[in-house]
DNA sequence: AGATCGGCAGGACAAATGTCATGGGTGCCG
DNA sequence: CGGCACCCATGACATTTGTCCTGCCGATCT
């Protein structure tokens, strides 16, 4: 509660990763900067605001493949609920629609996890002093994707085709008759400019359409 | 050079590990350790090799998922042209088929990524020391799975029919005709008691049959 | 030599999938 | 109010996929 100059005390970072060993690799990492401390850590997504409600990080560095909550859907909640708090994305894939996702959520930083690790000491500190961090060639086909042109339905039961489901499958679980699911999954391959459900769950993916 | 009490002189490792956060990171945690050093890190399967063979590590430490060749290839290889190194794998996923595929190829031990960091050099020192290490329960799945039943060619059509590719794509990149592919396809499918290719190819990479 | 297994192919058939046209219902915006 | 987009549903249709049966070839084992 006791902010005066720019730095009197070391940047409090909320870690939120699902592997333990990553985790525990950078916590130790970072506590080893003089300026950085690592207050919290989380392998769910569904505890990362509880932990920044109780810890009050400077920074939520977050995973987005977590169980429980996408680290993207708790960048978004944590901008509503812990708006002190600034989020920095850090994830294995550079998908554009990622980063879009993220940017919508009111992310202020989007990492590889490719990179070398000195990156990261430093894309929290620039990510704390206002800046917004973004790898520039993901920036560019981020642009480049467009948004997305799928209507909710379309995701839902293109999501719900995954892994070899059938049709009459994925109409139980949504509760559609066979048709319509028939139907989204043809305006979904349409929209995609694929041929099948894979290709077009595939490319919806890549593009971060679903 | 300074030769003490148990070993004359640090544990010498090789890193393989293709994101470069993971790799720096672990790079860092483990030349912490006083009896450890990690003398060579490379990102991609194809480099394993020679990268042994100019640092003679005495562990290779292994991703199973990298560019090139896949970790595993690159320990039966190593158990070949550097049979003084043993082969600790480390992976994200704890597939019972990786296991099984992992003790094939000569490796000592297996660790998944979900442990804790503190396992790791344990682990190292373990396998080291003429151990073989594996989590219990695991070993459990993997012997539970049996081997493969699918023919080599049932193993080619299901791995080309991956991402949506259709039976005509299979055909033309494998110099097949389209029968002969609807026919391995149904031979897998029957093999792994699915109902559909991406079924069928799930479940065939889950007991690491492919 | 005969039996067996794997690789390869063709045909015939049923089931699943993808496409298209059509229509009804809702809510939103100009 | 009239469009417009989205949601949901049918039915008809072409294509793809999966199954089964048959057959040929070569290698391997007994």
């Amino acid at each position: 509660m006791t902010d005066e100059t720019p730095r009197a005390h070391p940047v409090r970072v909320l870690l939120a990763e699902d592997q333990g060993m990553m985790r525990g690799a950078l916590a130790l990492l970072l506590g080893m900067e003089e300026d950085i401390e690592v207050v919290a850590q989380v392998a769910a997504g569904d505890e990362i605001v509880d932990a920044a409600l109780t810890h009050r990080p400077d920074i939520a560095l977050l995973d987005i493949e977590l169980p429980g909550l996408s680290g993207l859907d708790a960048a978004a909640e944590l901008r509503e609920r812990v708006p002190g708090c600034r989020v920095l994305i850090l994830t294995t894939f550079g998908r554009p629609g990622y980063l879009r996702r993220a940017m919508d959520a009111g992310a202020a930083g989007f990492l590889v996890k490719d990179g070398p690790v000195e990156e990261l000491a430093g894309a929290i500190r620039r990510v704390l002093a206002g800046e917004t961090v973004v790898d520039p060639a993901l920036a560019a086909a981020a642009l480049s994707a467009g948004p997305s042109p799928l209507t909710g339905r379309e995701c839902d039961v293109l999501r719900a085709s995954a892994d070899g489901a059938t049709v009459a499958d994925v109409a139980a679980v949504l509760h559609l008759s066979e048709s319509t699911v028939r139907n989204y999954l043809s305006a979904a391959i349409g929209k995609t400019g694929t041929r099948n459900r894979a290709e077009a769950l595939r490319a919806a993916r890549q593009r971060g359409w679903v």
